[in-house]
DNA sequence: GAGTGGTCTAGACCACTGT
DNA sequence: CAGTGGTCTAGACCACTCC
């Protein structure tokens, strides 16, 4: 068999590609893609399917994807499955093995799988969604700051936010001595080339899914040298947080501006927090105001994007009537 | 020259395949990947380059996806130019045509340029990121609740945001009658089924790179059925915003929730928004409670991820001394 | 009709993981 | 060692856009 004959034997069954419209058409105000807790929110991500007895025109690649999705949402596929491999795909859906690599993008892209080489592709967890309450939490960490040491080294900021105990917890802690670029001079409010306090911190947990975050922090080496125990990586984490080591300097906090972004991550980042390159990641770069007015740190948090979600209030003053 | 022949050629120079780690070891700790307003924050998401007498282990698609970037964010390609044709990318880099679309799609996750069918690829300008000042915004709507109309009509919501005046942007809204899904009914308090409203709006903009956003609003619809010009579509954009629509029919906004997360966006919103599939959608869920603890409104925002920045702002209280 | 990006195939070599 | 996913090639047909 000749490759022109393979190809127009294929494409009696076939029709691989769509004479363009029917998405719009059949459904011009797109659904609500709901924000669930579990795979809901990825329902409609393969697109729109024609009616009853209409053609599927969407490209086969996307048709295996849109199948396997099904498998997996609904269960069939259990998480921590390995999935067939992509050879045995090709051999049972009758697609080339580049087609069967395209499909699987698609779940890795959607968060659904994830590929480790010369082992398989496994059928990941659903999402765990990971609430941020940052309003709330940083009153709670001021609050805590005038506490006893004792009731402070208890619990720390990051079991607060996740429930999760000291012990399910890897800690990191980096510490460096650079010098402010431009980025940093700006929003530090110092000038370039002023001496910074540069840490990195990663949490990470055995746990499958548990949730996962690294943060730069950075801030003026004048105003934390104060303190020699803040220099000091080791000393981490800080017994009360980050507010109670400026407080250690004389600092108390005022505001706390936060920026929320979405962006695909480096490739550090997608192998330490977990995630396809493909997955965007949510970072907040999260600015510390004195009460004096001083920028007193710059921090970016960097979150998995498929398992992270930021919950925030507003509190709205009352009329006067 | 045969398939075998012209494989074994191209192994001297190239060297596709690395022996693993040195992303790791050169680099332990993953730079801080700056949070810029142009193209800054891609710098390092080609991933980690070998030293000076090194050879460049990455494969070869991402070598020429990274030398596109270069070119890109460096300005030698401008914004609107049209890349050259994969085929000719091919030709000269010597790549065959697979691993040109794998460099460029690349390329379209990173948000650095947009591939049209029977076109061409054209390089994107860079993202003018758009501050929704969300904290800040919600008080200042609801002090203008009760100013003249006269006043009001003046500047909306988007206005405030974006800085663009009314005439720059297109409005859409459609209104329908839908009964409450599951996940509707929890969010609004109310009993699977209950009749809502549902308002579907977007706004778009002739200008490149203006911002997008498209919502999904729900309320319970006797709620709203008391004022019948709030069931009316061509009555938006309503002069004062939400929450002067809620004041008609006796609302008082006590306090806005926000659940921020970040997904794949659909093919519908994909097209809408203007971004690749692949580049991720930030959302928004909005939950509006009354002054009686009602919950009036939950309504989903979709911003493209690329172009959006929510910023939010922490007012602590003062320790006693 | 010529040129573009989107889909698809058949087949190859590689690094990596298990046994 | 066999099997897996990651990279790469050469070549094909398609729908689409523009002239």
């Amino acid at each position: 068999m000749t490759a022109t004959d393979r190809r127009s034997t294929r494409r009696a069954p076939a029709a691989a590609h769509r004479p363009r419209l029917p998405a719009v058409a059949v459904d011009p105000v797109p659904e609500r893609p709901a924000g669930g807790t579990t795979w809901q929110s990825l329902e409609r991500l393969g697109g729109t399917v024609t009616g009853v007895h209409g053609r599927d025109w969407r490209p086969r690649y996307l048709q295996l994807a849109e199948e396997l999705r099904v498998k997996i949402t609904s269960g069939e596929l259990a998480p921590g499955t390995l999935m067939p491999s992509e050879t045995e795909l090709a051999d049972t859906s009758g697609l080339s093995r580049t087609s069967v690599r395209n499909a699987i993008r698609q779940l890795r892209e959607w968060g659904l799988v994830r590929a480790e080489q010369g082992r398989g592709t496994y059928v990941r967890a659903p999402r765990q969604r990971v609430r941020r309450r940052n309003a709330e939490r940083y009153q709670w960490e001021k609050d805590r700051v005038l506490l006893d040491e004792e009731e402070r080294v208890k619990t720390g900021a990051t079991e607060h936010d996740t429930g999760l105990t000291v012990d399910d917890l890897k800690f990191h802690a980096e510490f460096t001595r650079v010098k402010a670029d431009a980025d940093m001079a700006a929003a530090l409010q110092v000038e370039p080339g002023a001496p910074l306090l540069r840490r990195v911190y990663w949490t990470s947990s055995r746990h499958e899914n548990a949730p996962l975050t690294m943060s730069y922090s950075y801030l003026p080496y004048d105003l934390v040298a104060a303190n020699p125990d803040l220099l000091d990586a080791s000393k981490e984490p800080w017994p009360g947080g980050s507010q109670h080591q400026l407080y250690t300097v004389g600092v108390e906090l005022d505001r706390i501006d936060e920026e929320v972004r979405a962006r695909p991550p480096s490739p550090d980042e997608a192998e330490l927090l977990d995630i396809d390159p493909g997955v965007s990641v949510l970072t907040v770069r999260k600015t510390s105001i004195d009460t004096t007015g001083r920028v007193v740190e710059v921090a970016d948090v960097v979150m998995p994007g498929d398992r992270t979600e930021l919950v925030y209030s507003h509190k709205l003053q009352r009329w006067k009537t």
